[in-house]
DNA sequence: TTGGGTGCAAACTATTTGCATTCGA
DNA sequence: TCGAATGCAAATAGTTTGCACCCAA
């Protein structure tokens, strides 16, 4: 299952329409994330865009990696998956979803949410109002 | 509800009891932050447990508030709970249970496992084995 | 004496920030 | 042109590590 925009890895053009939909101005680094992390449903942390991104050139600094990934998930291109202390998962799947989460490898896979059903949430505290509903499964090899 | 150990704040004693109990050594440092800790249920970061320890005095450093939270969490007598990506909170809450997360706030609200149930949990992939699910509500005030 | 346990300063890592430079409309 | 975007360096914050010290056997 793919970016709902996408049906492949994805074109240029096809990535500069998909930001300019989402109010993102299309620069010449955005695009280069944009089409690593959107080529497919994947979970992938800053470090890991910034190694893909600058595999054979070197245009795409860390700053900016971190600072677009931000501005990707702030603007719903992506999200954040928060399952480990030491660093955000960023994920292309936008989709409500949840997580297995390994903790001996630190992969993650998604839990389709008509897979996972949750029954009498108890209401939010007076005043506030539900943001989201998060489903972390950590897992491990049986042999461990 | 507080600790299963614990009727009231925390004697020296008790304390000492306690850790002794879960095969770890008694020393000074440890003590003082069982004690922050384990008072009654609440959701502490390292910082947090750092400063209080060292409200009045100064006598713990922040490694060994680290390093023994840690301890500790290995250990069962408390657990970390992973919700925001800027850091760890402990809880004192050692029984299963989910979490409300306050975004607007950075607090934490125990939701009791006995209040929130999920039907359905999928299979964890080949091999795995679950170790725990975790629920996390998200919650932001209604005016914001 | 000696070896594991303990505590802490310093190191490390992920992420953010400030600002001069460059780019895209 | 000119404000927005970028890149870099340095700052920051949370966390981990290396090693000196201590204590029980």
């Amino acid at each position: 299952m793919l970016h709902p925009a996408f049906s492949d890895k994805s074109s240029r053009k096809e990535v500069v329409r998909l930001l300019t939909e989402h109010g993102i101005t299309p620069t010449q680094q955005r695009i280069l994330i944009a089409q690593e992390m959107l080529s497919k449903h994947q979970h992938l942390s800053a470090d890991q865009v910034m190694q893909r991104v600058n595999a054979h050139s070197n245009t795409v600094s860390k700053a900016t990696v971190y600072n677009t990934l931000g501005l990707f998930t702030e603007k719903g291109l992506i999200k954040e998956v928060i399952v480990d202390s030491s660093k955000v998962f960023y994920d292309s799947n936008t989709r409500h979803h949840h997580h297995f989460y390994n903790v001996d490898s630190g992969s993650l896979h998604d839990i389709e949410c008509e897979h996972l059903a949750i029954a009498r949430l108890p209401d939010p505290p007076a005043a506030m109002k539900i943001k989201n509903v998060e489903v972390i499964v950590r897992v491990s090899s049986k042999a461990s």
